[in-house]
DNA sequence: TCTAATATGGACCGAACGGTCCATTTTAGG
DNA sequence: CCTAAAATGGACCGTTCGGTCCATATTAGA
């Protein structure tokens, strides 16, 4: 998964996988069936990891708002090693494959849609913690932010400075307000 | 560029690009040097293309900040067009190779900056038009545009519908009063 | 018209691609 | 200990990759 995640499907070659994973050929056709399976299974994976783990740090986070906060100004803290920036799988594949793989399109469909509902949750409760006014439109600032969070990873990967960074987060998260 | 455009530098085989140029192999070489060097003329190419136009549409349109709304409109207009999902070169670049080709990574940076620019000089220009409030960080606000235009460029390519996308646009756009 | 430079088609190159197959080894249950 | 199933290494497959090379065809200047 973390070759996927770093490289890219088509740059991720059968024997990159072999070497990282330490199996014979066969071991892993028999496993996983084709390269191509091997991959989605990893973008199912990569979902499942990703929300369970955002929904334990929502749940153990006493500000929903701070949550939010949190996940980008981690992203910038991430950038400092150049070993990071390597994005978000789901919307690295969505840029490299979605519009010409319709079984990746609907794995990246249902990745996004994850990714907006924590988003949703967490907003809903700030709302009820009074640290997001409740007449914001809880949806639409889940769409914003999925989007927003999409913009600075890519923004991290086309090598942007940690100072354009800050500002990046410091409008996006204004707009909270 | 257009063929690196809708699908990538690796997706692209040298192949692909006689057939669509109409070229033969010796001609191209002789002419491009190789496929590397042809795709890196692609991006001065699109990038230098898109701030001319761009800087065209800023003069042409009395009012800074509509142009900037209509530069995110607009993409929400094209998005309906499945052939035109196809996001941006340099930030689809940036996600496919930036991390691991030093020579691209520098194209990339160059048009960023250069797309940064455009934004940044026409929030200077709404503020003098009073359409933007000079309190806010023109440098700021150009960093958070670009990053929300690749953000919605990610949403579009990740096959978000049109209500999802205009959301996202409400939002960047509400972050300018 | 002759000639020198340029453009072109196509054969060819080694390497790497994803994938298949089978003989052998390892494992585990009775 | 025996046997059946699972795991494994590695040879092998056809295809495609980017790139080179050369003989031929085309062009343009004198």
């Amino acid at each position: 998964m973390h070759l996927f995640w770093r490289q890219g499907y088509e740059a991720t070659s059968m024997q990159n996988l072999l070497d990282t994973m330490q199996l014979s050929k066969s071991s892993l056709y028999q496993t996983f069936g084709s390269k191509h399976d091997l991959f989605q299974q990893c973008i199912q994976y990569y979902r499942s990891m990703m929300t369970t783990g955002l929904k334990q740090g929502l749940e153990t986070t006493p500000s929903a708002r701070d949550f939010i906060e949190q996940a980008f100004l981690s992203q910038i803290e991430k950038a400092k090693n150049p070993a990071n920036r390597i994005g978000c799988l789901v919307m690295n594949t969505a840029s490299e494959l979605a519009q010409r793989d319709a079984d990746i399109a609907r794995l990246i469909k249902q990745g996004t849609e994850s990714f907006i509902a924590m988003f949703h949750q967490a907003i809903e409760l700030a709302q009820q913690q009074g640290d997001i006014a409740p007449t914001r439109d809880a949806k639409s600032l889940a769409h914003f932010l999925m989007s927003s969070m999409a913009g600075l990873n890519g923004m991290v990967k086309a090598g942007a400075s940690q100072a354009v960074l800050h500002n990046i987060v410091k409008e996006i998260l204004r707009s909270l307000d």
